[in-house]
DNA sequence: TTGAAAGCGCTAACAG
DNA sequence: CTGTTAGCGCTTTCAA
């Protein structure tokens, strides 16, 4: 036979007390004699009773576990996010189920889907584009929905990232002034606003102020795979590049290699800056520069805020942005701030 | 007001049928009237309705979840082996909840008792050691655990591995056959026993077959991080070490950039093989050898072997060892098998 | 093929 | 401070 599961009517009846008593004790509710408490506590222990969590959550319609949508763990960018939410998680007594969606739509409303149907409290959702399908899924439930490191033209529901229009622009402007004409903009998919519109929006800004033409040819658009990034190199270096500015640092340490085996020198003829700031960048010989995202910052952010919002505490702002800095190492002629 | 929650009672009563009925429809049963599935499926659908996975996990006592204890999702290693595992639990209609540990002993115990509490279908485990602590928690459940990349010399539970020691063996006895004589064992703590038995028996056991003495002063422990690494590049030349065995990526990439920054040629006058296989050996450069750890497989593999046992089907041998190759990249002086 | 009814283990009024 | 009593939404016999 099984071992008899034990529940908290045998604990009730071996400490001679009601199952709301034992529910009192267990949940920290302050109405409990002490000596009633401790009897309890006695009886919990002996008869090494847990509570089922999934009793509590028909009960009292609360799971303590929310819904992480990742694009894939793999990813050392994503999985910082989640490094974060999940220590915030925890820190607040929350489980996460994490659910890799692969950037496809199919799947992350699928996903989204079986996480409602788990009943989880809340979800954190990280990805590309937010597609009408899915907004319109976000806003048909009452589940919280917090973004992270994803952004939401729309900002109907909460989101944590920086300033990427700033971030991108600061830096190009830097490459600028160090004499760079001929700058790239290499990056994953254009698909995602992060890249598409404000990073890209950022690079524009520089180079307009600079009075440098935007060229079209100088946008590069590849997977956020080492291999590709390697694999363009001499594409950009023929086309006379003289700098690029990378919104994804597998693609970046890829292009920086790439860059060196085919002979040019970096930083002194070719720089490179990148954006995330995981622990890619200081894999690399020389380490990458770049704009120092807070990547677990992000996640933990945004999983605070979550709290607060499955909490129904007062909001003050549900559009977070994270200040950020640059760090200037080795791709870089510029070597400090 | 909320939107009410619909139920499969309200289903039942639009339908005009008992609840039993529609709990058939929804869980596939056959014993039901193709016009009356008909009909239900038709409510069902007009009212949105979506069957509460708690309720479901209460009545049924199971949850089509499981619980993953994960050292830390940022570690691409253990990333790789979670994205494994829940494909494959995808696959089988589970979900996964992760749960960093930080190998820290206290976490894990605490971390599994909330996942016990959770109810999860079975658990998934990575680590470090499996301390006495836990196998008696794990033993005392009877909730299936499974070990993927993570070695139980007790073998009680089920897990997933390679042969880790002829896997050493085999790459080193390589570097000796090509002429190196000071090889040098590098590692996280040896109190991981793949790293502290398996793979230093390994060592030994090629030094051993080529009469090279075992030199303990060749094994150097360190954390499993680039830094450290790189850090301890220049220690290793300065005692005559011309070959290194490195048993984590990111400790092997930083290695090999330390070297190289000291002006020492590699693969030429120093050969550098590590252990996961992990995407970080591309980011290398020149790309790092490696012996070829499936890792993505181990954790699908374990995630499958745990279904089966869930599935209470019949398990041929639950201690499962996966094949592996070993991939001659730039950092050794052969370059293929 | 279908329905009635008894739980699953716990929370949350409500009463005392 | 403690007990009684309804459910929470669904699965699962057992009958019909």
């Amino acid at each position: 036979m099984d071992k008899q599961t034990i529940t908290i009517y045998d604990v009730a009846r071996e400490a001679s007390v009601s199952m709301a008593t034992v529910s009192r004790v267990v949940n920290g509710n302050p109405n409990v004699k002490p000596s009633t408490r401790k009897k309890v506590l006695e009886v919990i222990d002996r008869l090494d009773y847990r509570p089922n969590a999934v009793a509590r959550g028909l009960a009292s319609k609360k799971t303590t576990t929310v819904g992480v949508i990742i694009p894939d763990v793999t990813n050392v960018f994503f999985a910082s996010l989640a490094r974060g939410i999940d220590d915030i998680a925890t820190m607040y007594k929350y489980n996460i189920i994490l659910a890799n969606s692969d950037q496809n739509e199919n799947k992350e409303i699928q996903v989204l889907n079986t996480l409602l149907a788990k009943q989880v409290d809340g979800i954190i959702y990280m990805g590309n584009k937010i597609t009408d399908e899915l907004r319109a899924e976000f806003s048909r439930s009452k589940t919280p929905v917090v973004l992270a490191g994803t952004v939401d033209p729309d900002q109907q529901v909460g989101s944590v990232n920086i300033d990427y229009i700033a971030a991108a622009e600061n830096v190009i402007s830097k490459l600028i002034e160090g004499g760079r004409k001929n700058i790239a903009f290499v990056t994953p998919p254009l698909a995602n606003p992060i890249n598409g519109q404000y990073r890209l929006k950022g690079y524009k800004n520089a180079l307009l102020s600079s009075g440098i033409a935007f060229n079209e040819e100088f946008v590069f658009e590849s997977k956020a795979k080492v291999n590709p990034g390697e694999n363009m190199a001499t594409h950009l270096i023929e086309k006379g590049i003289d700098a690029a500015y990378v919104t994804d640092d597998e693609l970046a340490i890829g292009l920086l290699n790439g860059v060196i085996n085919a002979g040019v020198r970096v930083p002194e003829d070719f720089e490179i800056i990148t954006s995330n700031n995981s622990k890619i960048v200081e894999m690399a010989r020389p380490k990458l520069s770049s704009i120092m995202l807070p990547l677990y910052d992000i996640g933990a952010v945004a999983m605070r805020l979550l709290t607060k919002i499955m909490n129904k505490e007062e909001i003050d702002e549900k559009t977070i942005t994270l200040p950020y800095k640059v760090a200037y190492r080795g791709t870089t002629v510029k070597q400090e701030d």
